[in-house]
DNA sequence: TCCATTCTCTGACTCTAGTCAGAGAATCGC
DNA sequence: GCGATTCTCTGACTAGAGTCAGAGAATGGA
């Protein structure tokens, strides 16, 4: 990380950061305290839990509240008690608040056509394209990798979604309980490894790794959320994988995948993994990979 | 300006304005309030008129002292009156202040390394590059154009820079009184008009033209700032000066230049003209260009 | 069933940002 | 020289953001 991409950053983040945020702040909330507009925006038209919402905007539970309340003073907002939990209350916009969430919406609009419309076309084009690059790849950035027990509900859904997705995806069809089984134990230190991505404390990838004694390292459950998709997050995930059995003596890493998956299969094969012959008897499995760990390959 | 292209600058404004900003106010003002940090580091190395603060980051004079007293209060800064005019202060960091400052800089530094370590180093690279062009079109999006009297500072300013640059670039250096006078009174209304270009409050471009009745309007003192070049603002002035033109019923535009400046030669050409015979006896002129106004040449 | 926990709300605060009016000193233009 | 203007500072505010402690209701697990 060079110094000249430090400043680089460093200047974004005061002149473009600070003078855009400002401007769109108060055009944002005009007539309403920034924190209620950003509140009623955050709500959104389907409603949201007031939890949610919360460690969303990072906010004191006794603050919200209040927000809450000076909404809900001006007819915008109602907050009705959970039907399945009690304690979880959920904050809906009546008309009037769509309404008032509408305009916000529209003063947005205005502010980014005030951005566009000095400039030329060939200008515009340009900044639109990297603004979305800068989006995409900060939000790559914000995406961080944990260790996590396999019983926990993010780790269980992160699981869930990749069962769901290997049997949308592959011709056959997938079901858990037909092939080589995996208790939830291999994957716990010392045995192996459930990594979680999460985007904003939401998860949005899994991967693991199984130990084998002197044997390979076995990658399973790698998965991504579509929506995180071209982030570079399972690249990433594999990386502290691979690591992490490395750490603790493994040199080799094998996987199976499924031949539906094609961008997983082309992550292993940039990743270093090359095909080898079958080496369980995986049902679901198309493909079998295996890369050296100890820097006999190159990591690419 | 298509749907999508305000969509993406919204989101942009949204999401990495608000996020990024948020941390990187909370990183700068770790142990102080954030107006203070902020004023700490607008002041600079080298020390800087109260009234410049006040103006640059937007403060309530009032606020603007209390700022100033606190930190002078914490030995971070401090204020003397101007030798050359009494009521004007300038503010200058001691050595405490200098020292709290490259803190600053280093937290800043600090957030700029954790947004760019989780990427790899293809990912940085990218991210940096649009960082660049986005703070560079929105630099360029907030450049105002606006007609100036010649008399008034600003435009005595620029004129003079455009006349220093002339002579420090063209071979036989540039003497304004050798060539053909212009009296100020020709680029007011009615018989012409002087534009300036602004970049928050700063003066950093011009150009005039001068309507010459049925004959062809004559561009003049075109020039931009070193720094603001790149920036698309030459394209502008000279559409703005031609469309003031033709709403004043010329039909051609014309103006001479020298060899020495290249990139107005070529903005020119882009832009319609086409080199034509002298048509004055300009003794510091090289080139002759003109351009039908009315639409008989595409305007590109 | 009971106790710990979770979620929400209220009350009582502190701090920072920011506004407005007015006063005093320096300077400018006539 | 004198009045208008400019620049800065102080005092007296308001409002919004945010913190902390504690209470009450709902829930989950032993």
């Amino acid at each position: 990380m060079d110094d000249a991409s430090v400043q680089q950053v460093r200047r974004f983040n005061r002149s473009v950061t600070q003078r855009v945020g400002a401007l769109d702040d108060r055009y944002l909330a005009r007539d309403r305290p920034l924190g209620e507009a950003r509140l009623l925006w955050e709500i959104g038209p389907g409603g949201c839990e007031v939890r949610a919402l919360r460690t969303r905007l990072g906010l004191d539970s006794g603050h919200a509240s209040r927000l809450l309340r000076a909404l809900e003073r001006d007819g915008l907002v109602e907050v009705v008690a959970g039907a399945r939990d009690g304690r979880v209350r959920t904050a809906r916009l009546t008309t009037a608040g769509r309404a008032e969430r509408a305009l916000l919406d529209e003063r947005s609009d205005e502010l980014a056509r005030a951005f566009l419309a000095p400039l030329s076309a060939r200008q515009r084009e340009r900044l639109v394209g990297a603004m979305g690059e800068v989006e995409r790849l900060l939000t790559a950035a914000l995406v961080e990798l944990g260790p996590a027990d396999p019983a926990e509900p993010d780790a269980r859904f992160c699981i869930r979604s990749y069962f769901d997705e290997l049997d949308r995806r592959s011709e056959s069809g997938f079901d858990p309980a037909a092939g080589i089984q995996l208790d939830p134990r291999e994957l716990r230190p010392p045995a192996g490894v459930l990594l979680l991505a999460r985007l904003r404390a939401e998860p949005i990838g899994c991967g693991a790794v199984r130990l084998h004694g002197d044997g390979p390292a076995e990658i399973r459950r790698m998965w991504v959320a579509e929506a995180a998709r071209g982030l570079g997050v399972g690249r990433r995930l594999l990386g502290e994988l691979e690591a992490w059995a490395v750490a603790r003596g493994a040199r080799v890493a094998r996987l199976e995948t499924n031949r539906a998956l094609a961008e997983a299969i082309s992550l292993y094969r940039s990743s270093g993994y090359r095909e080898v012959a079958a080496f369980n008897d995986e049902p679901f499995a198309d493909h079998w990979f295996e890369k050296r760990l100890d820097g006999t390959d190159a990591r690419r």
